[in-house]
DNA sequence: ACTTTGACTATAA
DNA sequence: GTTATAGCCAAAG
C-alpha cells in the first residue's frame, strides 16, 4: 500500500469520527466534549475532541464546531473562531440562548449522540 | 522515540 | 458558587 500524498491523516482517524458525530447534532441543541468522546468508545479522551475541532476548521463539510461546549455548558473554544464573539453569535442564530459565555438551559438543549440510537 | 500540549472532566476543598 | 488538583489520551513538536 502506497502513501497517500497530500493527505497526511487517515481518513479513519479519531477526528474523523469526531467530526461526524458532530455534524449529526440537531440545529439548536449542543453537546460537550465528554459526551462525545464517550459515545465514540474514549470517555476519557474529551480533550482529543477539542483538539480534533481546532483542525476541524480545514475540514469539508463543514463542521458545526460551535455546537460543542464543555461539561459546564461554557463556550470554551469560542476563541478558536476568531475575533470577537463569533461562537456566541452563531449559537444564538440557531436559537441557543447564550448568557455570560454559558448555554442557557444547558440541560434543555444538550443532545447526547446516544439519542441517534432513540430515534430508531 | 520522547516530551509537551490541550476547545476536558470529575472530584475535593 | 469558586479554585485547585489529578487523570486522561491522541496528536504535534
Amino acid at each position: 500500500m502506497k502513501k497517500i500524498p497530500s493527505e497526511p491523516r487517515q481518513p479513519n482517524s479519531f477526528f474523523q469520527s469526531v467530526y461526524e458525530v458532530v455534524r449529526l447534532i440537531p440545529r439548536g441543541r449542543v453537546t460537550s466534549y465528554g459526551a462525545i468522546a464517550r459515545f465514540l468508545g474514549s470517555g476519557k479522551s474529551a480533550r482529543m475532541v477539542g483538539w480534533a475541532m481546532n483542525a476541524s476548521f480545514t475540514e469539508i463539510p463543514h463542521v458545526p464546531a460551535q455546537r460543542v461546549v464543555n461539561s459546564a455548558g461554557l463556550l470554551s473554544g469560542k476563541f478558536h473562531f476568531g475575533p470577537g464573539d463569533e461562537m456566541k453569535n452563531l449559537l444564538e442564530a440557531e436559537g441557543v440562548v447564550i448568557e455570560n459565555d454559558t448555554v442557557r438551559d444547558y440541560s434543555v438543549v444538550f443532545w447526547d449522540p446516544a439519542e441517534l440510537l432513540n430515534e430508531i
